[in-house]
DNA sequence: ATGATAAGATAGTAATTAATTACTATCTTT
DNA sequence: AAAGATAGTAATTAATTACTATCTTATCAT
């Protein structure tokens, strides 16, 4: 009975997952500023009006969906750096990783941008903020490490190194809407950390 | 009476130009994907319906615009490059103007991140597709001819380079959004570049 | 001056949107 | 097995959107 295909009726925390899911899963395939209700409903075939049985507001599905990538980004990154006792190669590894993440999420860093863009003060772009300070921070701390432990130059400055950092990774995501390819993501985030790698090791 | 500050009634191609304005204006403050027919024009002390006196579509109002920074764009960056020998020089200049551009309209990178999102093929996201095609032939054409006169090493990774180079503006854009300052972009843009720069030229 | 015409105002339309409603189906607990 | 709680449906709402039809006014060549 419980193993039937009828998947109506899930609990309202499993509908809430679900309906996060389905968000960021339209957000790789379009602009995310133009996902309805409507649209998010069909794609986990659901009625539009049983999502605001377990969200107030769209901009609550929102909110919950940036708190979703802001904890498993960080997670994942956090995870990819535990044990490396390089910082650089610290750096590579959450890098890598960050990048891993947005190849199977590509609609992550639009939503995230998107964020950004609006003007009023909402608690999903708070989220975002939040984040990317959150971000920021452990980019500064492994930036740094190195310096004290002298794989990078002494005069190296921390914030535009944390700053190319994340900007890197906005170019990579350009690159692939310019394509329409998100496995170039992959094959050129390597090629691309080398050249950022060698701005931060260089001296003078 | 032409002195006059009754500004109204002024020809279609004066009104195309100001319209554009408006646009590009209202995008350096507001989610470009958000800035409606009504919004434009009250923005430019005109009722809503005598736009389409001069435009068909609000798409064709969209081109229009795109149309309009993929002109001045380039022209400012081979104006920077013009007459520069040095192939790294000339990056650099073609750097500090982009951004120099940027910081005037902060909508612009907005408005072509949000076009590039756009699931369907339209003629906006076509003119962005050209625009960075054309722009990363420029990139391309400078990192060989740098390669060749010896200021960049020759195995250097050209495609790499130049994905790196626009994404170094993203992250400006994005830490801009961060900050709600766009004054922010002038004073990080020769820190970051500095990076980049010695990113490309150091050898192994 | 005056009439033709280009440009703008006013007042609509149809479609889409997030959100709400009344009602129904299903699960859980006693 | 009854009863209450939870989850979902289908239809409808008010607001907003791009776009249009009709009337009015300013501009300019003659």
């Amino acid at each position: 009975m419980t193993l039937s295909t009828h998947v109506k009726h899930l609990p309202a925390d499993e509908r809430r997952a679900v309906t996060i899911e389905a968000v960021v899963d339209l957000a790789g395939s379009q602009n995310p500023s133009e996902i309805t209700t409507a649209a998010i409903a069909k794609h986990m075939n659901l009625t539009q009006g049983a999502l605001f049985r377990h969200f107030p507001t769209k901009d609550a599905i929102w909110q919950a969906v940036m708190e979703w990538v802001a904890e498993r980004l960080l997670a994942r990154i956090d995870c990819a750096a535990q044990g490396i006792d390089s910082p650089l190669a610290a750096m590579q590894a959450m890098f890598m990783s960050h990048v891993e993440f947005v190849a199977e999420h590509p609609g992550v860093p639009r939503m995230m941008f998107g964020e950004l863009q609006r003007a009023e003060q909402t608690a999903p772009k708070r989220i975002v903020q939040s984040l990317i300070q959150r971000y920021a921070e452990r980019l500064h701390r492994l930036i740094e490490a190195g310096k004290a432990c002298g794989e990078l130059p002494a005069d190296l400055d921390t914030e535009a190194a944390a700053i190319l950092f994340i900007g890197t990774i906005q170019g990579l995501v350009m690159q692939s809407l310019l394509a329409g390819n998100v496995e170039r993501i992959r094959h050129d985030a390597p090629r691309v950390f080398a050249i950022y790698q060698r701005g931060i090791r260089s001296t003078q």
